[in-house]
DNA sequence: CGAGCGAGGGTAAACGTTTGCCCATATGCA
DNA sequence: TGCATATGGGCAAACGTTTACCCTCGCTCG
């Protein structure tokens, strides 16, 4: 990257390897060995070929690159919506990563339409990706096939076909919600109820089955479950249904943090005081989950890890032999992270001095 | 999309444009023709192309293409990180267009590190993009060199070069920032603090500048200014720095709506009640703003209008004659957006029923 | 009825790389 | 000294498109 740019100002013509070659005085392939650091070429030629490059700010056309070699060194990265919060830490990641291993990443969103999604998949195929990470919950099985069809390494979090060539990150809901649970009883909480997730995502099911799962562990009844969206308007409705149960929950385990935030805003409306009166667990520790007010408790599942081993997944599919292996899985954990939205059960809390002046002698 | 797919399972063969003409029993050139829609072409022919470019699901290779073209189909797009919630709206906004457009997008981050700018640049010029949206505040100088120098459309924000072949969005801060002000002295504050962002940030500094004229334009005192960082940090910090005046502000605005909500947060910690001891004015209007509690009243600077006015921005740059027109520049305008962190002044609420109560009966 | 013309399809060159293959030179060994 | 053998560089063929140019046909019009 030298700054040699200015002297070559007036140059208007074409730059390209053959260029570099004719000012070196070398053949074209030379001038490519020397650039992708061949290590045959004699070092003398290659100061010469290097001279010219940076005199001249050459940069290889990745096109013609791609094109010759059969791959693109680029990624595909199918998301729902750029602007759920789940996102962002993941897409940085996976850039960060990108750039470290020289890939490009081709960002997709399909806003859950599934004309968006047949746009993806054409387009991830049009650019011929060497892989592409499909992190959005539903996928339509058909556009599937196109992709696997072209032998394009997958792969997905939860939701993949168990077939080979596709990987796929299984999470460990159950781990995280165990804690989240046995948290809120230790608190001396018994009646915690459950936001669940809209029912046609299968990462929504699972959560809903861990949590009655745990809940059926410790003898407590996993039956006070409202069924919310994934979004703050199901949180706030969710809210409303549970306060017209007639023995109200004193804590709530939400399917994810968005519903959980939500929950907490008509809290507040309703002047109901979290965590005092209603202790509030969130699932997915989004960023904004700790800039909330209270900051929340939730279950981690950890963005930046996901998008590691699904890059890393990627990774390992193009260097293996792409041919018939076994279907790889990975595996995600998930665990408690206690913030400050979860307290004492309020018919308990006051025997005991209260949690909150403690915390905030802490600080 | 034809499901044909499975049929063609079996064919492991090259699927090329030559495939195909052979198939059809015509010329590369007329399937090249065919599949890009020219006219010339007999209706016949062009039906008999289709169809075999349905059965073998077959896509063009854009490598190929935009090799022979000269042009890539790919804008770039460069932010400071992805996981700053000011650029997700910008993202999903930007990648709407792009699909609309049959575009690409190359997505860059700087995390605010030169070594990671420098191969942003690079890779955009690697890739061949056919323009760049830079839309991180604060660029080096000599790295944008390079994409001049290679008759690269650049758009930025604010702080583009005036020269030919660079658009610019000029954001008029003193609208929104203006009416802020207003509506605090309204709400009879007097004693307005801002919050201000780095100071090396040309955007920071024109929001200051703009608060000072403000406050000046109504005769209130202009030099109640702590120095923030943009994050939520800075706003923690600020908060404790403007307790710490003799006379306290009983109104705050902020540069930015992180620095906003950091504050809010050590308000909440110290018991001090937002909005009745203290208004909160923000900048930006995140997506976040309006999830915060209280929900912030903030100035609007929409991300998706300055998204759109970058896309549109690089492709009039594509389309027109790419020599030496007007250095072009674009207007975005801001707005405050009244919620619900803004009250009366303490002193003079007293003698009005509490906002409050009001606001509360209006659910 | 023949020349001219236009419409439409085919041939092949070009886009900018990588890399298999071959050749020239230098080197080692007898 | 002469031959076998490394060593390193050049030539040119790919990669999968688009498109300039040419050719052929069928029509029109004189």
């Amino acid at each position: 990257m030298a700054a040699a740019c200015r002297t070559a100002f007036v140059e208007t013509n074409p730059m390209d390897i053959r260029e570099i070659a004719r000012r070196a005085k070398v053949s074209t392939a030379t001038v490519s060995r020397a650039i992708n650091r061949v290590p045959t070429v004699d070092p003398q030629l290659a100061k010469r070929v290097w001279k010219v490059v940076d005199e001249l700010g050459y940069y290889p056309n990745t096109q013609a690159r791609s094109l010759v070699m059969g791959r693109s060194r680029i990624f595909g990265l199918i998301v729902s919506e750029f602007t759920n919060p789940f996102f962002p830490e993941i897409v940085q990641t996976f850039e960060d990563l990108a750039v470290e291993n020289n890939y490009e990443i081709l960002l997709s969103s399909t806003v859950h339409d599934p004309k968006r999604m047949e746009s993806s998949v054409r387009r991830m195929i049009e650019r011929r990706v060497d892989g592409v990470a499909i992190l959005t919950f539903g996928m339509e099985e058909a556009l599937l096939e196109h992709l696997r069809y072209r032998k394009v390494p997958l792969v997905f979090v939860d939701v993949g076909p168990n077939v080979p060539g596709v990987a796929n990150i299984r999470v460990n809901y159950q781990n995280g919600i165990r804690q989240a649970v046995q948290h809120l009883a230790a608190l001396r909480h018994t009646r915690i109820a459950f936001v669940c997730g809209p029912l046609h995502l299968k990462s929504a099911l699972a959560r809903r089955d861990a949590f009655k799962a745990c809940m059926t562990e410790i003898g407590l009844s996993p039956d006070l479950i409202v069924v919310g969206d994934h979004h703050m308007e199901g949180g706030m409705r969710a809210l409303n249904q549970l306060t017209q149960q007639s023995e109200r929950p004193t804590a709530v385990l939400c399917s994810n943090d968005m519903t959980a935030i939500g929950l907490m805003r008509e809290a507040y409306e309703r002047d109901i005081k979290v965590p005092e009166d209603l202790s509030v667990v969130g699932f997915d520790d989004i960023r904004l989950a700790e800039f909330i007010i209270p900051p929340l408790t939730t279950v981690q599942m950890s963005q930046r890890e996901l998008a590691r081993t699904a890059f890393q997944a990627l990774l390992n599919e193009v260097v293996s032999d792409p041919a018939a292996h076994d279907p790889r899985t990975y595996e995600l954990n998930t665990n408690l992270v206690l913030r400050r939205s979860t307290a004492l059960a309020a018919m308990t809390r006051q025997l005991v001095s209260s949690k909150r002046e403690q915390r905030r002698r802490a600080l």
